[in-house]
DNA sequence: TAGATTGTTAATCGATTAACAATC
DNA sequence: TAGATTGTTAATCGATTAACAATC
């Protein structure tokens, strides 16, 4: 959708505007070699990936910083609301649907969904409880276009292939299990034990 | 440490590693083929990678099954115990302590820390909850050389700070803050918010 | 043998960096 | 004006893919 960025610009953009909204009230302007020495990159590299937003510097001052912000978030659809579902409410579920940062992105967790019986009909931070075998039923009823899949490895595919049906767009999994979609869905999965693994071996 | 792999291979080792798991045992060999076809990858990337580690091919066979994994998980460091301790048990923290997948990769977790005196003391999953005031210590002398920190944003710095400080190697960075830290140590950060943000942006 | 597969060398592709003109 | 900064074009670098010789 996103016309042409490559998909390492498009994971920086979070970056530069998480770092861009720790800058105090009293910062107006900041150019992009302040960005890349503050975020330890070059500063073409900034240039070039702010250039796929609508972001225009001044030269000789920088990017007035309001309207940068303003321009990371117009590009990467904080503006439109969009709703997600936690599938499995175990532990993980249960700390994402209590985690607060999606609202920065425009993402509003609408519901989670388990099979346990004890956990249905309840709420995890005023978010339902819905029972997974009305899966289908709810995704599309609460207009449910992004998920978390945190259920357990075999129940993952059924999930994301169930979550596929119901016009589900991108699916962040956390289950270790490679997740088969067809085109038009959007997989990324999160092993946190191989991360650590990795960040070990490269150590 | 790991001579001269890509940071792109290195990550995709325990993407072979975990679907050659899932093989049955009645699977002997597997060629690079029929791995790529499996994971949507080129063939000869995946040879590539295999020939980073002390995996050997049979010409007309393929790779032992069996032997090819010891390859990955000796590469992976799988055989190295290493402790690691979670730092915040609010429920992410909690969740991960929970959480069985890093003993494949050889790191066990040992302890969480926070700072709420109604979790320390406790336990979760059968590992202790120490008073993150006794981080420093704990840390050295449960001998901790990996850390996940799950602490709110605003504690995140000096946690990591002290995490270095005690000869802590690697990071994973859970709250949404750019961590500095010197060479020696590596952090990555995982924001849940905004791989969901882009997977969006993408599809 | 013929065919399938590995491992490696060369070619391609894409992302990052360098160079620089434009501008205020 | 001089200097700082953007945005873009060209060069470099690194990773992926293609080609192919070796082998069983």
């Amino acid at each position: 959708m996103k016309s042409n960025i490559p998909v390492t610009s498009l994971q920086r953009l979070p970056v530069y505007l998480n770092y861009l909204k720790t800058l105090g009230g009293d910062v107006k302007f900041i150019s992009s070699g302040a960005i890349a020495r503050a975020l330890g990159m070059g500063e073409v590299l900034v240039r070039k990936d702010l250039a796929y937003t609508s972001a225009q510097g001044r030269t000789r001052v920088g990017y007035v910083l309001s309207e940068l912000i303003a321009a990371l978030e117009d590009y990467l659809g904080c503006n439109d609301i969009k709703n997600a579902a936690i599938i499995g409410a175990g532990g993980l579920g249960r700390a994402l649907l209590s985690y607060g940062g999606f609202g920065n992105y425009g993402i509003e967790l609408v519901a989670g969904f388990d099979n346990d019986s004890s956990k249905i009909g309840g709420d995890v931070a005023g978010k339902p409880i819905l029972d997974i075998a009305d899966l289908d039923k709810g995704i599309r009823e609460l207009g449910v276009t992004l998920a978390v899949i945190c259920v357990p490895v075999k129940y993952a595919q059924s999930v994301a292939d169930r979550l596929v049906e119901c016009g589900v767009k991108a699916i962040l999994n956390f289950a270790p299990a490679l997740l088969n979609v067809p085109e038009g869905c959007t997989v990324r999965n999160i092993d946190v034990a191989a991360n650590l693994a990795v960040l070990y071996s490269m150590s």
